[in-house]
DNA sequence: CTGAAAGCGCTTACAG
DNA sequence: CTGAAAGCGCTTACAG
């Protein structure tokens, strides 16, 4: 038989509203009640039922976090998860719990939203950013029910969203390779209906026009980011008659194309040609020479959504659309600082 | 304001016990008065608010998945996330929630487990192995608490736990080595206190055993699991007076340094020297030439693990201490089959 | 500063 | 086959 508030409260000879006033930290109970109910609770080891707590409150203090779940997305997608990680932290510090949902098998697009704001299992909703549609949007926004999507949904809307900013990530690679001495930079990306791709390549060239130098279209390059053709383009630059000095890479893969044509060529990395690549992966540790890569910490992008959902619960109205968590340079061996000749 | 059961229960002119019952698929209810209930919760759009439900079922519907959840953990353990997910698709499907619980951070080592517990906040706890220690294993089998550890906790008790087999997985590299012909077969593995590669070394060695063939000592590697040790180990080997044909890789990371040693000595793949590799890694695929892997399917074995957690809640008195999801094979091009001299 | 009482939205014996 | 009523374990106006 589990012990309950009312045995508490018979124990420490006080009502049961008392005890839970204790329990929820009331500043007007006395000094002396409080130490009755709390030598009770210790005696009788004492755990308030978490769902009735939650039922009583009718808040959950319980945040769904919608994502694709399916098989083999861990080793496809580990940032995901590291975000999920980092809300999962922010969120239990505050006493939130986190509940997984997958949106990757349902009936009708939209039915896991439904399900959740409907069923009041949730105070609010984090969402990995490719899961949202525009049905999606309108029915949250309608409910005006408190969310959060990770990554900017791609059209305008009045959802809520927090992103890390591309465009100012590819200005940090540019800035690192100026600081390097590189100017003949060239820049191998997906394709041109690629969002991510798309704002790192202007952040970049935008940032290496603000030093005065100009990236030739010849220099820029559109790729389906895997490893042949990512090859083929850093191939095709490298024997060209104006090869550049370094290349930016806007993925991992794209690196390992890249690396590949370098290895052909019998180049040497950085002192023929210099690498820089976003992102880390997991096998970015294996990869020799280590890339300097322009990373974001995901990880901390999850905490600030849990900050934020948060205050979304105790702030309805609030809009927020922000970029945040900045990119940072870790420096590898793939670039290093151009000697004067 | 939110409609409840006793605003269908008005609107179909019927009780709120009897809505409960349709709700619930009572057999005894009338089809005359299931249509009446059914038209007025789809008027309504009546959705049964989860929080009552399982505060009045006394049952949650909903079980713990206790994990280590850190930062960089994604890149680190990518297994365990895969696992995840396999674990909530079983408990969708039946309707059950999937929560978070980080055991990185606790103040005190069983401290979660214990608030999941007293919080009566979920119906069982799914526990990474890795976070299982004894005294967490008194706690949960004195309170009889339904659980399900993934991963044999590494010592006798009378938890539930399901597991791979990893020396059944040893065996299948025998298996696999034998039926290319390679009868010199090396073993790097990590340190003799490393219980999964220990178990896969056992498996082998019986496994080419059983075949006829004695591994000699000379031919078992341990390594602390790093590149360059791996390296090492297996330099030492291919260089010695009786090289081995080919050998098995107890991870990835030992097969990086072997492939390491392998370029170093400019030997080919498979055809001077044939690599095996226990598991899937994100960078498997980019490794060339592409091993080939013993592989488990840890997301069927979340799956599994989901299932049985059912089914202890329907029977609590079951004992579940089983060896589950089948080691496959994936063929790559660093093995084939040797050619008759 | 404390307590009696209503209520959160369901489920489930029990009676009919 | 249906319904009235108690109860799940808390919280929170409200009264004192």
């Amino acid at each position: 038989m589990p012990v309950t508030i009312n045995d508490v409260a018979k124990e420490a000879g006080i009502s049961t509203s008392t005890v839970s006033k204790v329990l929820n930290h009331w500043t007007t109970i006395s000094p002396e009640t409080t130490a009755r109910v709390n030598a009770a609770i210790a005696k009788l080891n004492y755990t308030p039922n978490a769902r009735a707590v939650s039922f009583a409150r009718k808040s959950t203090r319980n945040i769904v976090y919608l994502t694709s779940l399916g098989k083999d997305e861990a080793y496809r997608n580990p940032h995901m998860f590291d975000i999920m990680c980092g809300v999962h932290k922010e969120l239990t510090k505050h006493n939130y719990t986190l509940a997984l949902v997958d949106i990757s098998d349902e009936a009708y697009p939209g039915e896991s939203v439904h399900n959740v704001i409907e069923g009041k299992c949730a105070d609010g909703l984090i969402i990995h950013g490719s899961a949202v549609t525009k049905e999606l949007s309108k029915s949250i926004t309608q409910q005006n029910y408190p969310h959060i999507i990770i990554g900017h949904p791609g059209f305008e809307s009045s959802l809520c969203w927090i992103d890390t900013n591309h465009g100012l990530a590819g200005q940090f690679a540019a800035k690192h390779m100026i600081s390097c001495g590189y100017k003949d930079v060239a820049f191998i990306g997906g394709r041109k209906t690629d969002y991510i791709s798309m704002q790192r390549q202007k952040g970049f060239i935008g940032g290496m026009y603000e030093y005065g130098y100009h990236i030739p279209d010849i220099h820029i390059g559109y790729t389906d980011s895997s490893i042949p053709e990512s090859c083929e383009a850093a191939c095709s630059m490298l024997i060209s008659h104006r090869p550049p000095q370094a290349i930016v890479c806007e993925n991992n893969t794209i690196a390992l194309g890249v690396i590949k044509a370098v290895e052909k060529l019998k180049l040497k990395v950085p002192e023929e040609v210099a690498l820089l690549v976003f992102d880390t992966y997991p096998y970015s540790g294996i990869l020799s020479p280590k890339p300097t890569v322009i990373d974001i910490n995901v990880y901390d992008m999850g905490v600030q959504a849990g900050a934020t959902i948060l205050r979304k619960l105790k702030n309805p109205s609030l809009l927020v659309q922000s970029y945040t968590t900045l990119p940072i340079v870790i420096q590898g061996q793939s670039t290093q600082p151009l000697r004067k000749q």
